[in-house]
DNA sequence: TGTACATCAGTGAACGCGCGTTCACTGATGTAC
DNA sequence: TGTACATCAGTGAACGCGCGTTCACTGATGTAC
């Protein structure tokens, strides 16, 4: 009866780990069996030990993501709270920041992956509809109550649409201008401690 | 010399829409090379005599696509204008709406592709890049005059976001939300006949 | 108008390659007594 | 403590398949005279 710790259990998690790298890098089609194993130091033959097709990969390497994705915005976010920034301007500052434009491999998989998502098996599209959804919770946890309805579903697809279009023009003038307009516009609508400096 | 509707030119007229309709479809890595040919009524083996590589038809798929969305969405904007909705309303309903949800294959490339442009090679994303580009050159012809400079990459990003997560999410209610806050926050923060009924 | 020839678009077989998946086997680890 | 055996994670060769690309060839179209 091995523990979470055996060395099955280790080499799982290697493995999980290295596709929820690939799947952001490469995206779900440039991911291969093979080269996964290779990053988590195994050869591919021992894969179908651990996973029962290719697609079981890509749906828990999509979870895996989430939750890396999200750990690193919390760093992000907490230094920039300990700055005094809102809650609000953190998370998007976080999310539309440089870092984030550049490094895809370890940033939030909704935006790497958002387009690619409809084209896949039930088994990852469902798994990933879920980090949708978790995406936007976390929206609306630092929208401000006088927010309406609508807004977390919003300043999410011009979070994701931003980072995704910025990315599509390149890491250079072009795209930074689309993250500094989405940010700029966000915060402008809906951070309170920007309209209302009477908080002192 | 043969004219623009030779035969060879006709051929090269419908690999090139076939390819359009595919990369929209399935993804740049989802079209191959005989499936295209294939569904323009021709056998894989002529293809190089009308293309020197997969990506030189990948790139011109992608302009092709550009144009070819733009012209439904015309179609689509005009019917609402008839109906007496102002540009920006037109513009927003016909994009986020539920036939461009449901139909990936004829509708905007930017928006069934975006996340996949930073993977490609040079020559597929310097078109893509020019589509974006486009795009949001199209949204700040039917912005107001007050919207800021910032307001044309902000709305873009919000819709492109807005139709990938709605995709993400299905063809269902949690779809269907996500395009009516886009719609509503954009129009709310942006539409003049919105705000101002004092123009009667 | 008719014949001979050149041009050219498209065909279909073939290539090398990498993929997802399978499987007989190895070698290390753990267990029984 | 030591020996014999069972279990099990991982190895590496092999499979069938589909891909992008090449190429010798076919058959239709156009041109020369």
């Amino acid at each position: 009866m091995p523990g979470p710790s055996s060395r099955k259990a280790l080499s799982h998690e290697r493995i999980v780990d290295a596709a929820a790298r690939a799947i952001r890098r490469e995206g779900y089609a440039g991911v291969g069996v093979a080269d996964v194993m290779k990053e988590a130091g195994l050869t591919h033959g021992g894969f179908y030990a651990h996973f029962p097709s290719r697609d079981a990969l890509l749906a828990a390497a999509m979870e895996r993501a989430g939750r890396d994705g999200a750990a690193r915005m919390s760093q992000s976010i907490a230094r920039r709270r300990a700055e005094g920034a809102s809650p609000l301007r953190a998370w998007v500052e976080a999310y539309l920041g440089e870092t984030h434009l550049k490094s895809c491999e370890g940033g939030c998989p909704v935006s790497a992956l958002a387009s690619e998502i409809p084209r896949q098996s039930s088994e990852v599209r469902e798994v990933s509809a879920l980090r949708v959804q978790r995406l936007m919770d976390a929206v609306r946890q630092v929208l401000p109550e006088t927010a309406g309805d609508h807004a977390a579903a919003a300043v999410t697809s011009t979070l994701v649409g931003a980072l995704q279009l910025a990315r599509a023009l390149g890491d250079n003038a072009e795209g930074r201008a689309v993250l500094a307009s989405a940010r700029h516009a966000i915060l402008d609508q809906y951070d309170d401690r920007e309209a209302s400096s009477s908080s002192t």
